[in-house]
DNA sequence: CTCTGTGCAAACTCTTTGCACTACC
DNA sequence: GGTAGTGCAAAGAGTTTGCACAGAG
């Protein structure tokens, strides 16, 4: 689906710079800010790390793109906003996505009495392709 | 256990404020370098931010503390070390201790290939105590 | 034409670093 | 006494803000 439906769809008013960041997350499914910013200064030098935040911030408000905490240096940037886990590669830095069914805590929405809203799952290690590599030595 | 017999077991080297730390930590379970550095303050003037982060990476390196990032601004720190996940509350900000037992894919330590190391499960919502409060309106 | 969005620079928060002084062992 | 730890100030990274100019509708 294009960026200009979807963009319209939310009432979003058109932009390119809105475009070109809804295009580089897609195109990337997870990104930083500044990746974010790099892909899309190549074509668009002007582009300001101002802008980049603003137009994320207005995408996490109408629900086009999460915002992940699973790097500890920076945040991560999600095109997908279903409820899904993460992995990391701590030699790589990839991020996957993980999608296992919703555990019984989730399904129930409540825990020790607590309402859940949201919830993020993050794994650490080391990915299939890494290990690989390490294999291979 | 007292935090004198914890830090000789690792080896630490004992200092009043390494001992402050562990004190505050444990009783606290989950405190952001800040609420360690004014909780400590009080008694003990001169202790200094670098020192906090500087204790709580060696407790990190120790086994002795695990950081989390399930507040978007600063990272908490948990006196906790074992596997377990984490409930925040949107509203007042506590953090509270999860204990539910271990998913299929945690047991099984790999997921697509990718072989897991650790794990982090936050939990956003509103805890009980502020739906109590909510209810009483 | 109007109002919202962008770009720049400066500010802000949390965290880390360099280095001299201190104090454990 | 020697080495490792502390405290201070300054630096660093990522993110946010204020404001004038630009551009979408």
């Amino acid at each position: 689906m294009d960026g200009l439906e979807i963009l319209n769809r939310e009432g979003i008013r058109i932009t390119p710079q809105r475009l070109a960041v809804y295009r580089v997350l897609n195109e990337k499914r997870h990104a930083s800010a500044e990746e974010i910013y790099e892909e899309i200064r190549k074509e668009f030098p002007t582009m300001s790390f101002a802008t980049v935040y603003s137009i994320l911030e207005l995408f996490k408000e109408k629900g086009l793109a999460n915002e992940l905490k699973i790097d500890f240096e920076k945040s991560t940037f999600d095109i997908r906003t279903d409820g899904h886990h993460h992995f990391m590669c701590k030699k790589c830095g990839r991020i996957y996505d993980v999608d296992i069914s919703p555990c019984e805590t989730l399904r129930k929405g409540k825990v020790n009495g607590h309402r859940i809203e949201s919830f993020q799952g993050y794994f650490y290690g080391v990915c299939k392709d890494c290990r690989g590599k390490e294999d291979r030595k």
